[in-house]
DNA sequence: AAATTAAAATGATCTATGTCAATTTTTATT
DNA sequence: AATAAAAATTGACATAGATCATTTTAATTT
């Protein structure tokens, strides 16, 4: 992570070769010559903080990968009650790659950076390129257990163990990308976490003080949260 | 529906072609003559009431298909608690085409006829077919949204909108698949509403009563449901 | 069709989490 | 560094929906 990249000097040094994020996003299935083509069809786009990228129900004209920050998708009901449906990550993907209109909406947190793809362009690249639908699809099966692992969590659970599923989770999420597991850091406020989990800010914070207490997570900054015992916080899971 | 489909006497009548469910199901891509070759890789699998078809975290071998019947698919807890993650119809997949392990467990509702699909068979037959592997992409994709939007439900929703929005669904979905969508069938029971509603079967019950008196539903036998304004019920859904 | 069993509905109470209000802490701005 | 603004925490109280208990209705079995 320190040292930049050693490249050879044969190979096109195109936006694709170069990515930080390739190895765990869905474009890792493509080889050298294949990127040439592949980066051509995308595009650079970055976002600061609280950006709308797209809002639910637009015309899905895109697909977005992120190379860099972090994005939150939401839907909204009329009064104004939101769900948070997902905190995305470097080498998540959003947006959509065939439906008529988006699912949800998305805002960046913090700065962001992220690779677009035309829908229309980017399904044309599927049918010459049946390995990338095939990772596209391993990619959205995943996403889908994720959805309903979800479905479970806000179904069943009760608040402390929302919490305690959702920052295990984290932990397990960041150890798997080989970053830094222990302290997490949350980019997202608790207002976020809140609407995440399906509860109110003050239950999130009363959570947080409950954790506190019992020495299962140590607040470095509200946004630094280290955990002493993940086992004994991942017994609170349920 | 009511008259049998006329075949061709030339075409070959395998399982596939003579499927009433095809035109909704993912197979719904292959022409005739690859059809042929496709019905050999799968083969049918019949269950009756309550069955288990698999358990959460078996390892995953195969894909079923549902050409008759229905199926719950849903994740059950240390303490035994449930949560019912879908309930599913003729034409919906489930199982896995790759995961290592099932993510839910399903179970039969009624009698069911399914077709099945060793997962390594089927991936090959993807890697073959990459029009099966983009249709199969297309129906994940909607079921992430579809997951989603339960994410929403669950985690934002009062149990009078999540009950009127279970009822509105089933209709809408009925009439998108060309069966009668008014009265519905309700094919499972109040306790499997209310698991799948992360309620209990108590509220479920007493908000069906309260629809009930305000005249937004008629409960002809308990799993039989006439809805005389559809509309005003969708208002309740917010 | 009686008897048995299972499913659904209803009533009385309890509780986890929401709501409203105030305070404290953190972050941003002048 | 002082001030302002935003985020997070804590307290007091309210309530939607859970829990426990009972009754009613429907579905099976004899």
């Amino acid at each position: 992570m320190s040292s930049a990249p050693i490249l050879n000097q044969e190979t096109i040094k195109t936006r694709c070769t170069i990515c930080k994020i390739r190895s765990y996003s869905f474009c890792r299935c493509l080889d050298e010559e294949k990127l040439e083509k592949f980066s051509k069809i995308s595009s650079e786009k970055n976002y600061t903080n609280k950006e709308n990228i797209f809002i639910q129900n637009d015309p899905a004209k895109h697909l977005f990968n992120i190379t860099e920050g972090n994005v939150k998708i939401y839907q909204l009901l009329d009064d104004g009650r939101i769900q948070i449906i997902g905190f995305l990550y470097p080498g998540d993907f959003f947006g959509s790659y065939k439906n008529n209109k988006y699912n949800y909406s998305a805002e960046s947190i913090g700065d962001l950076k992220t690779c677009v793809f035309d829908q229309k362009i980017l399904e044309q690249y599927l049918d010459e390129n049946p390995v990338l639908a095939k990772e596209l699809l391993n990619q959205t099966s995943f996403e889908l257990t994720v959805a309903q692992d979800r479905i479970t969590v806000l179904g069943k659970l009760s608040a402390i163990e929302r919490i305690s599923t959702f920052l295990t989770n984290i932990s397990e999420q960041r150890k798997r990308i080989g970053w830094q597991n222990n302290p997490i850091s949350l980019p997202m406020t608790r207002q976020d976490i809140a609407d995440y989990l399906g509860l109110t800010i003050e239950t999130v914070s009363r959570e947080f003080s409950n954790l506190k207490s019992s020495n299962l997570i140590k607040v470095i900054s509200s946004k630094q949260i280290y955990l002493p015992n993940i086992d004994a916080l991942k017994d609170q899971t349920k």
